[in-house]
RNA sequence: GAGGGUGUAGCUCAGCUGGUAGAGCGGGGGACUGUGGAUCCCCGUGUCGCGGGUUCAAGUCCCGUCACCCUCCCCA
Protein backbone atom coordinates (compact mmCIF):
# COMPACT_ATOMS: atom_id res chain seq x y z
CA UNK A 1 0.00 0.00 0.00
CA UNK A 2 1.54 3.25 -0.68
CA UNK A 3 1.62 5.80 2.38
CA UNK A 4 -0.75 7.87 3.08
CA UNK A 5 -1.25 11.36 5.18
CA UNK A 6 -2.15 10.45 8.68
CA UNK A 7 -5.54 10.50 9.95
CA UNK A 8 -6.83 14.15 9.97
CA UNK A 9 -3.76 15.55 8.51
CA UNK A 10 -4.81 16.47 5.60
CA UNK A 11 -3.32 18.21 2.54
CA UNK A 12 -4.39 21.41 1.32
CA UNK A 13 -4.68 22.64 -2.28
CA UNK A 14 -6.84 24.22 -5.04
CA UNK A 15 -10.36 26.13 -4.35
CA UNK A 16 -10.09 25.16 -0.61
CA UNK A 17 -7.00 26.60 -0.07
CA UNK A 18 -7.95 29.53 -1.82
CA UNK A 19 -10.97 29.74 0.70
CA UNK A 20 -8.71 28.95 3.39
CA UNK A 21 -6.17 32.26 2.50
CA UNK A 22 -8.86 34.59 1.95
CA UNK A 23 -10.49 33.64 4.94
CA UNK A 24 -6.92 34.14 6.85
CA UNK A 25 -5.91 37.62 5.38
CA UNK A 26 -9.17 39.09 6.19
CA UNK A 27 -9.16 38.37 9.57
CA UNK A 28 -5.14 39.08 9.33
CA UNK A 29 -5.86 42.48 8.07
CA UNK A 30 -8.77 43.06 10.42
CA UNK A 31 -6.37 42.40 13.81
CA UNK A 32 -3.38 44.60 11.88
CA UNK A 33 -6.08 47.73 11.62
CA UNK A 34 -6.61 47.16 15.52
CA UNK A 35 -2.87 47.17 15.90
CA UNK A 36 -2.80 43.86 17.41
CA UNK A 37 0.59 42.64 16.82
CA UNK A 38 1.76 39.26 15.36
CA UNK A 39 3.99 36.59 17.22
CA UNK A 40 4.70 33.84 15.77
CA UNK A 41 4.13 30.62 18.53
CA UNK A 42 5.96 27.34 18.62
CA UNK A 43 4.17 24.06 17.54
CA UNK A 44 5.39 22.08 20.71
CA UNK A 45 5.24 23.43 24.26
CA UNK A 46 5.82 21.55 27.67
CA UNK A 47 2.54 19.10 28.30
CA UNK A 48 2.17 21.12 31.72
CA UNK A 49 1.36 24.36 30.47
CA UNK A 50 -1.60 22.94 28.85
CA UNK A 51 -2.50 21.59 31.95
CA UNK A 52 -2.15 24.27 34.09
CA UNK A 53 -3.92 26.26 32.02
CA UNK A 54 -6.52 24.88 29.91
CA UNK A 55 -7.44 22.69 33.08
CA UNK A 56 -6.32 19.17 34.38
CA UNK A 57 -10.19 18.13 33.99
CA UNK A 58 -11.13 18.96 30.40
CA UNK A 59 -11.08 16.51 27.40
CA UNK A 60 -9.10 18.45 25.34
CA UNK A 61 -5.96 17.98 28.17
CA UNK A 62 -7.05 14.43 29.25
CA UNK A 63 -7.64 12.52 25.85
CA UNK A 64 -7.18 15.28 23.01
CA UNK A 65 -3.36 15.72 23.35
CA UNK A 66 -0.87 14.77 21.10
CA UNK A 67 1.89 14.18 23.61
CA UNK A 68 5.20 12.85 23.44
CA UNK A 69 8.77 12.66 25.50
CA UNK A 70 11.89 13.87 23.62
CA UNK A 71 14.98 13.01 24.49
CA UNK A 72 15.74 13.53 27.78
CA UNK A 73 12.02 12.40 28.93
CA UNK A 74 10.33 15.55 29.38
CA UNK A 75 6.91 15.36 27.78
CA UNK A 76 6.02 17.64 25.28
CA UNK A 77 2.86 18.38 23.70
CA UNK A 78 1.62 19.46 20.46
CA UNK A 79 -0.39 22.71 21.21
CA UNK A 80 -4.23 21.81 20.71
CA UNK A 81 -4.77 25.95 21.42
CA UNK A 82 -2.96 29.34 21.11
CA UNK A 83 -4.16 31.33 24.08
CA UNK A 84 -1.43 29.04 26.60
CA UNK A 85 1.27 29.54 24.63
CA UNK A 86 0.48 33.34 24.20
CA UNK A 87 0.76 34.11 28.16
CA UNK A 88 3.83 31.97 27.98
CA UNK A 89 5.45 34.50 25.47
CA UNK A 90 4.00 36.72 27.20
CA UNK A 91 5.42 36.48 30.88
CA UNK A 92 8.31 34.94 28.90
CA UNK A 93 9.38 38.45 27.15
CA UNK A 94 8.33 40.45 30.06
CA UNK A 95 5.87 42.52 28.33
CA UNK A 96 3.93 43.51 31.59
CA UNK A 97 7.02 45.19 32.41
CA UNK A 98 7.75 46.85 29.28
CA UNK A 99 3.71 48.31 28.46
CA UNK A 100 0.81 49.14 30.07
CA UNK A 101 -1.11 46.78 27.90
CA UNK A 102 0.29 44.55 25.62
CA UNK A 103 -2.38 43.41 22.18
CA UNK A 104 -0.74 40.05 20.25
CA UNK A 105 -2.26 37.67 17.55
CA UNK A 106 -1.15 34.54 16.36
CA UNK A 107 -1.49 32.35 13.55
CA UNK A 108 -0.94 28.46 12.91
CA UNK A 109 -1.74 24.95 13.08
CA UNK A 110 -3.31 23.64 16.50
CA UNK A 111 -3.61 19.62 17.24
CA UNK A 112 -6.15 17.56 18.98
CA UNK A 113 -6.67 14.11 18.84
CA UNK A 114 -10.15 13.52 17.67
CA UNK A 115 -12.52 12.09 15.50
CA UNK A 116 -12.38 14.10 12.11
CA UNK A 117 -15.59 15.16 10.73
CA UNK A 118 -16.37 18.04 8.75
CA UNK A 119 -14.60 21.17 9.80
CA UNK A 120 -12.88 19.10 11.92
CA UNK A 121 -9.51 18.20 11.66
CA UNK A 122 -6.81 16.60 14.14
CA UNK A 123 -4.25 19.22 12.35
CA UNK A 124 -6.37 22.38 12.24
CA UNK A 125 -5.20 26.11 12.19
CA UNK A 126 -6.24 29.16 14.51
CA UNK A 127 -6.03 32.76 14.07
CA UNK A 128 -6.30 34.12 18.01
CA UNK A 129 -5.88 37.54 19.80
CA UNK A 130 -5.03 38.10 23.07
CA UNK A 131 -5.11 41.56 25.08
CA UNK A 132 -3.17 41.22 28.38
CA UNK A 133 -3.76 44.34 30.97
CA UNK A 134 -6.73 45.89 30.82
CA UNK A 135 -9.38 45.05 33.16
CA UNK A 136 -12.01 47.69 31.57
CA UNK A 137 -15.31 46.37 29.92
CA UNK A 138 -13.95 48.08 27.21
CA UNK A 139 -11.22 45.92 26.55
CA UNK A 140 -13.82 43.15 26.15
CA UNK A 141 -15.91 45.23 23.75
CA UNK A 142 -12.80 46.30 21.43
CA UNK A 143 -12.50 42.18 21.44
CA UNK A 144 -15.97 41.98 20.39
CA UNK A 145 -15.52 44.05 17.83
CA UNK A 146 -13.08 42.75 15.92
CA UNK A 147 -15.16 39.44 16.04
CA UNK A 148 -18.13 40.95 14.21
CA UNK A 149 -15.99 43.37 11.82
CA UNK A 150 -14.33 39.74 10.57
CA UNK A 151 -17.36 38.45 10.00
CA UNK A 152 -18.90 40.71 8.70
CA UNK A 153 -16.38 41.43 6.30
CA UNK A 154 -16.49 37.41 5.39
CA UNK A 155 -19.86 38.12 5.40
CA UNK A 156 -20.61 34.98 7.34
CA UNK A 157 -24.39 34.56 8.81
CA UNK A 158 -23.62 34.43 12.41
CA UNK A 159 -24.98 35.36 15.38
CA UNK A 160 -22.42 37.09 18.31
CA UNK A 161 -23.73 35.24 21.79
CA UNK A 162 -22.27 36.51 25.54
CA UNK A 163 -22.93 35.63 28.38
CA UNK A 164 -20.96 36.74 31.83
CA UNK A 165 -19.16 33.39 33.69
CA UNK A 166 -18.32 35.39 36.94
CA UNK A 167 -15.19 35.41 39.01
CA UNK A 168 -13.82 33.39 42.10
CA UNK A 169 -15.92 35.49 44.13
CA UNK A 170 -19.68 34.51 42.90
CA UNK A 171 -19.07 31.90 41.05
CA UNK A 172 -18.18 29.15 43.30
CA UNK A 173 -21.94 30.15 45.56
CA UNK A 174 -23.82 29.61 41.38
CA UNK A 175 -21.77 26.69 41.07
CA UNK A 176 -23.51 24.94 44.17
CA UNK A 177 -26.52 26.50 43.41
CA UNK A 178 -26.71 24.73 40.31
CA UNK A 179 -25.35 21.53 41.73
CA UNK A 180 -28.12 21.30 44.24
CA UNK A 181 -30.56 22.23 41.31
CA UNK A 182 -29.05 19.25 38.93
CA UNK A 183 -29.21 17.11 42.16
CA UNK A 184 -33.02 17.24 42.12
CA UNK A 185 -33.22 16.83 37.93
CA UNK A 186 -31.45 13.20 37.96
CA UNK A 187 -33.71 11.12 36.15
CA UNK A 188 -33.99 13.69 33.57
CA UNK A 189 -30.39 13.76 32.55
CA UNK A 190 -28.47 12.40 29.71
CA UNK A 191 -25.39 9.68 30.75
CA UNK A 192 -22.69 12.33 29.70
CA UNK A 193 -24.63 14.89 31.77
CA UNK A 194 -25.17 12.29 35.09
CA UNK A 195 -21.17 12.46 34.58
CA UNK A 196 -20.55 15.97 35.15
CA UNK A 197 -23.42 17.18 37.37
CA UNK A 198 -20.50 16.89 40.21
CA UNK A 199 -17.16 17.40 38.35
CA UNK A 200 -18.20 20.44 35.66
CA UNK A 201 -21.73 21.44 36.11
CA UNK A 202 -21.90 24.74 33.96
CA UNK A 203 -21.72 22.24 31.25
CA UNK A 204 -24.70 20.56 31.57
CA UNK A 205 -26.28 23.88 30.39
CA UNK A 206 -24.45 23.69 26.98
CA UNK A 207 -25.29 20.29 26.53
CA UNK A 208 -27.68 19.26 23.09
CA UNK A 209 -29.63 16.70 24.47
CA UNK A 210 -33.51 17.66 24.48
CA UNK A 211 -34.11 15.79 28.02
CA UNK A 212 -31.59 17.93 29.21
CA UNK A 213 -32.62 21.03 28.02
CA UNK A 214 -35.51 20.83 29.31
CA UNK A 215 -34.40 19.92 32.39
CA UNK A 216 -32.11 22.92 32.78
CA UNK A 217 -34.86 25.90 31.09
CA UNK A 218 -35.31 26.79 34.78
CA UNK A 219 -32.07 26.43 35.99
CA UNK A 220 -30.78 28.83 38.44
CA UNK A 221 -28.64 31.60 36.21
CA UNK A 222 -24.83 32.94 36.66
CA UNK A 223 -26.56 36.05 35.57
CA UNK A 224 -28.63 36.46 38.96
CA UNK A 225 -25.30 35.24 40.87
CA UNK A 226 -22.97 38.42 39.54
CA UNK A 227 -21.44 39.98 42.47
CA UNK A 228 -21.56 43.50 42.24
CA UNK A 229 -18.55 44.70 40.26
CA UNK A 230 -19.22 41.62 37.74
CA UNK A 231 -22.85 42.85 37.13
CA UNK A 232 -21.05 46.00 36.96
CA UNK A 233 -19.08 44.98 34.28
CA UNK A 234 -21.18 42.96 32.39
CA UNK A 235 -24.06 45.71 32.11
CA UNK A 236 -21.16 48.36 30.93
CA UNK A 237 -20.47 45.92 28.19
CA UNK A 238 -24.08 45.28 27.24
CA UNK A 239 -23.95 49.16 26.97
CA UNK A 240 -20.45 49.99 24.82
CA UNK A 241 -21.59 47.31 22.37
CA UNK A 242 -24.98 49.14 21.94
CA UNK A 243 -23.77 52.01 21.74
CA UNK A 244 -21.44 50.91 18.32
CA UNK A 245 -23.84 49.23 17.05
CA UNK A 246 -22.54 45.24 17.36
CA UNK A 247 -25.71 43.32 17.28
CA UNK A 248 -25.34 40.48 19.85
CA UNK A 249 -27.61 37.87 21.51
CA UNK A 250 -27.21 37.02 25.71
CA UNK A 251 -27.23 33.48 26.36
CA UNK A 252 -27.40 32.12 29.70
CA UNK A 253 -26.31 28.92 28.70
CA UNK A 254 -23.25 30.14 27.41
CA UNK A 255 -20.10 27.98 28.82
CA UNK A 256 -16.56 27.56 27.79
CA UNK A 257 -14.85 23.86 27.71
CA UNK A 258 -11.91 25.41 28.77
CA UNK A 259 -11.08 25.57 32.40
CA UNK A 260 -9.73 29.29 32.55
CA UNK A 261 -12.38 31.67 31.46
CA UNK A 262 -13.92 34.30 33.67
CA UNK A 263 -16.36 36.89 32.83
CA UNK A 264 -16.98 37.67 29.81
CA UNK A 265 -17.70 34.55 27.40
CA UNK A 266 -18.89 34.94 23.80
CA UNK A 267 -19.42 32.74 20.88
CA UNK A 268 -20.44 33.23 17.23
CA UNK A 269 -22.10 30.13 15.89
CA UNK A 270 -23.10 29.73 11.70
CA UNK A 271 -26.51 30.01 10.85
CA UNK A 272 -25.95 27.94 8.27
CA UNK A 273 -23.77 24.49 9.56
CA UNK A 274 -24.30 25.48 13.26
CA UNK A 275 -20.73 24.99 14.18
CA UNK A 276 -19.03 27.75 16.18
CA UNK A 277 -16.48 29.66 14.06
CA UNK A 278 -14.95 31.82 16.88
CA UNK A 279 -14.85 31.65 20.57
CA UNK A 280 -13.12 33.55 23.42
CA UNK A 281 -13.57 35.17 26.78
CA UNK A 282 -11.73 37.06 29.55
CA UNK A 283 -9.27 34.85 31.48
CA UNK A 284 -8.14 37.39 34.64
CA UNK A 285 -6.35 34.90 36.52
CA UNK A 286 -4.49 32.73 34.09
CA UNK A 287 -1.81 34.47 33.97
CA UNK A 288 -0.81 34.89 37.19
CA UNK A 289 -1.85 31.13 37.59
CA UNK A 290 1.08 30.87 35.03
CA UNK A 291 3.61 32.20 37.33
CA UNK A 292 3.04 35.63 36.43
CA UNK A 293 1.54 39.19 38.03
CA UNK A 294 -1.38 39.30 37.99
CA UNK A 295 -2.93 40.55 34.71
CA UNK A 296 -6.44 40.63 33.80
CA UNK A 297 -6.58 39.59 29.78
CA UNK A 298 -9.08 38.20 27.31
CA UNK A 299 -8.82 37.20 23.70
CA UNK A 300 -10.65 35.07 21.36
CA UNK A 301 -9.56 32.33 18.19
CA UNK A 302 -11.26 31.46 15.07
CA UNK A 303 -11.15 28.41 13.14
CA UNK A 304 -9.74 29.23 9.78
CA UNK A 305 -10.85 26.17 8.00
CA UNK A 306 -14.38 26.83 9.06
CA UNK A 307 -14.15 30.20 7.97
CA UNK A 308 -13.68 28.93 4.55
CA UNK A 309 -16.26 26.49 4.90
CA UNK A 310 -18.59 29.40 5.08
CA UNK A 311 -17.29 31.89 2.68
CA UNK A 312 -19.40 33.12 -0.04
CA UNK A 313 -17.28 33.30 -2.78
CA UNK A 314 -13.50 33.80 -3.44
CA UNK A 315 -11.82 35.93 -5.38
CA UNK A 316 -10.44 35.50 -9.01
CA UNK A 317 -6.93 34.92 -9.50
CA UNK A 318 -4.82 37.32 -11.67
CA UNK A 319 -5.62 37.48 -15.65
CA UNK A 320 -3.22 35.00 -17.21
CA UNK A 321 -1.47 34.97 -19.96
CA UNK A 322 0.03 32.17 -21.52
CA UNK A 323 3.02 32.00 -24.29
CA UNK A 324 2.92 30.09 -27.24
CA UNK A 325 5.49 29.59 -28.98
CA UNK A 326 5.65 28.26 -32.34
CA UNK A 327 8.73 27.23 -34.57
CA UNK A 328 12.04 27.79 -33.71
CA UNK A 329 11.29 30.97 -31.43
CA UNK A 330 12.13 29.83 -28.11
CA UNK A 331 14.86 32.40 -27.08
CA UNK A 332 12.61 35.54 -27.58
CA UNK A 333 9.84 33.30 -26.64
CA UNK A 334 11.20 33.04 -23.27
CA UNK A 335 12.15 36.26 -23.07
CA UNK A 336 8.66 37.70 -23.50
CA UNK A 337 7.69 35.87 -20.86
CA UNK A 338 10.02 37.47 -18.26
CA UNK A 339 9.40 40.73 -19.59
CA UNK A 340 5.29 39.97 -18.85
CA UNK A 341 6.10 38.70 -15.64
CA UNK A 342 8.78 41.01 -15.14
CA UNK A 343 5.59 43.77 -15.27
CA UNK A 344 3.31 41.63 -12.63
CA UNK A 345 1.81 39.96 -15.43
CA UNK A 346 1.08 36.32 -14.61
CA UNK A 347 2.27 34.36 -17.18
CA UNK A 348 2.42 30.57 -18.29
CA UNK A 349 5.06 29.62 -20.73
CA UNK A 350 3.36 26.53 -23.10
CA UNK A 351 5.83 23.73 -22.96
CA UNK A 352 2.91 21.88 -25.24
CA UNK A 353 4.10 20.19 -28.20
CA UNK A 354 1.60 20.11 -31.30
CA UNK A 355 0.31 22.87 -33.53
CA UNK A 356 -0.93 26.13 -32.75
CA UNK A 357 -4.24 24.67 -32.53
CA UNK A 358 -3.69 22.24 -30.08
CA UNK A 359 -1.85 25.06 -27.91
CA UNK A 360 -4.88 27.24 -28.25
CA UNK A 361 -6.69 24.76 -26.85
CA UNK A 362 -4.29 24.30 -24.25
CA UNK A 363 -4.38 28.13 -23.31
CA UNK A 364 -8.38 27.95 -23.31
CA UNK A 365 -8.52 25.03 -20.96
CA UNK A 366 -5.89 27.11 -18.51
CA UNK A 367 -8.41 29.52 -18.87
CA UNK A 368 -5.89 32.06 -20.08
CA UNK A 369 -7.81 35.59 -20.48
CA UNK A 370 -4.79 36.14 -23.35
CA UNK A 371 -2.82 33.66 -25.28
CA UNK A 372 0.51 35.45 -26.83
CA UNK A 373 1.55 33.86 -30.01
CA UNK A 374 4.64 33.91 -30.91
CA UNK A 375 5.44 32.43 -34.37
CA UNK A 376 8.72 33.31 -36.39
CA UNK A 377 6.94 36.00 -37.87
CA UNK A 378 6.47 38.03 -34.77
CA UNK A 379 10.15 36.87 -33.60
CA UNK A 380 11.21 38.52 -36.51
CA UNK A 381 9.22 41.80 -36.62
CA UNK A 382 9.84 41.70 -32.70
CA UNK A 383 6.34 42.04 -31.94
CA UNK A 384 3.75 39.26 -30.45
CA UNK A 385 0.52 38.43 -31.51
CA UNK A 386 -1.77 39.31 -28.50
CA UNK A 387 -5.12 37.50 -28.53
CA UNK A 388 -8.00 37.41 -26.29
CA UNK A 389 -9.90 34.33 -25.21
CA UNK A 390 -13.17 36.15 -24.68
CA UNK A 391 -13.32 38.18 -27.57
CA UNK A 392 -11.07 36.37 -29.91
CA UNK A 393 -9.47 39.43 -31.45
CA UNK A 394 -6.03 39.41 -32.07
CA UNK A 395 -3.84 42.25 -32.60
CA UNK A 396 0.22 42.79 -32.54
CA UNK A 397 1.93 44.75 -30.17
CA UNK A 398 5.17 45.54 -28.74
CA UNK A 399 6.36 43.99 -25.16
C1' G B 1 -14.59 6.80 23.02
C1' A B 2 -20.07 5.36 20.73
C1' G B 3 -23.30 4.81 16.37
C1' G B 4 -24.47 4.87 10.86
C1' G B 5 -22.76 5.00 5.69
C1' U B 6 -19.04 4.35 1.94
C1' G B 7 -14.38 2.30 -0.32
C1' U B 8 -14.26 -0.66 -8.29
C1' A B 9 -9.92 3.53 -13.93
C1' G B 10 -7.44 10.54 -12.75
C1' C B 11 -13.06 11.98 -11.48
C1' U B 12 -18.45 10.37 -11.02
C1' C B 13 -20.26 5.75 -10.84
C1' A B 14 -22.48 0.66 -12.98
C1' G B 15 -21.41 -4.44 -12.03
C1' C B 16 -28.55 -8.50 -10.75
C1' U B 17 -29.13 -14.42 -7.15
C1' G B 18 -20.50 -15.79 -6.68
C1' G B 19 -18.02 -17.59 -12.98
C1' U B 20 -12.23 -13.74 -12.82
C1' A B 21 -14.17 -5.82 -14.78
C1' G B 22 -17.50 -1.69 -17.69
C1' A B 23 -19.69 3.40 -18.92
C1' G B 24 -19.66 8.61 -18.93
C1' C B 25 -16.48 12.60 -18.07
C1' G B 26 -11.43 13.92 -18.07
C1' G B 27 -6.58 12.89 -20.32
C1' G B 28 -3.33 11.44 -24.67
C1' G B 29 -2.92 10.87 -30.08
C1' G B 30 -4.98 11.71 -34.98
C1' A B 31 -8.41 13.93 -38.95
C1' C B 32 -6.06 19.54 -38.89
C1' U B 33 2.74 21.55 -39.22
C1' G B 34 -0.01 29.66 -38.18
C1' U B 35 -5.30 30.21 -34.90
C1' G B 36 -9.16 27.90 -29.31
C1' G B 37 -13.94 26.53 -26.72
C1' A B 38 -17.46 22.01 -32.17
C1' U B 39 -17.45 17.20 -34.61
C1' C B 40 -15.47 12.37 -35.88
C1' C B 41 -11.80 8.25 -35.17
C1' C B 42 -8.23 5.58 -32.03
C1' C B 43 -6.10 4.68 -26.98
C1' G B 44 -8.36 1.62 -20.33
C1' U B 45 -4.19 -4.64 -16.75
C1' G B 46 -7.11 -1.15 -12.70
C1' U B 47 -2.89 -5.09 -6.61
C1' C B 48 -12.16 -3.93 -7.36
C1' G B 49 -8.89 -0.08 0.15
C1' C B 50 -5.80 -4.00 2.78
C1' G B 51 -5.46 -9.02 5.26
C1' G B 52 -7.62 -13.57 6.11
C1' G B 53 -11.71 -17.20 5.50
C1' U B 54 -15.74 -20.05 2.80
C1' U B 55 -15.80 -22.04 -2.34
C1' C B 56 -13.82 -25.72 -8.05
C1' A B 57 -14.39 -20.27 -8.54
C1' A B 58 -15.15 -13.85 -4.59
C1' G B 59 -15.53 -7.03 -6.83
C1' U B 60 -19.85 -10.02 -5.41
C1' C B 61 -20.63 -14.10 0.78
C1' C B 62 -18.16 -14.12 6.05
C1' C B 63 -14.52 -12.14 9.63
C1' G B 64 -10.88 -8.67 10.70
C1' U B 65 -8.43 -4.18 9.59
C1' C B 66 -7.47 0.69 7.51
C1' A B 67 -9.26 5.16 5.36
C1' C B 68 -13.00 8.67 4.13
C1' C B 69 -17.98 10.93 5.02
C1' C B 70 -21.94 11.83 8.61
C1' U B 71 -23.98 11.98 13.80
C1' C B 72 -22.85 12.01 19.08
C1' C B 73 -19.07 13.26 22.74
C1' C B 74 -15.82 17.43 22.76
C1' C B 75 -14.43 21.80 20.51
C1' A B 76 -12.43 26.53 16.73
Amino acid sequence: MAIQSVRGFNDLLGEELARFRRASSVVRSVLERHNFEEILLPVVEYAELFQRSIGEITDIVQKEMFLFKDRKGRLLALRPEGTAGAVRAFLEHKFYAERPYTKLFYEGPMFRYERPQSGRYRQFHQIGAELFGVAEPSADAEIISVVYELLKELEIDSVIEINSLGCKECRPPYREALKEFLAQKEEHLCKDCLGRKDRNPLRVLDCKEKSCKLAVSDAPKMVDYLCDSCKEHYSQLKELLTHINIPFRENFNLVRGLDYYTRTVFEAVSDSLGITVVAGGRYDYLVQELGGPPTPALGFAVGVERLALLLKDIPKPKELYVVIPFGDVLPYALKVAKALRSKGKRVEFSYRRGGLRKQLDFANRLGAKYAVIIGEDEAKEGVVSLKDMDSGEQKKVKI
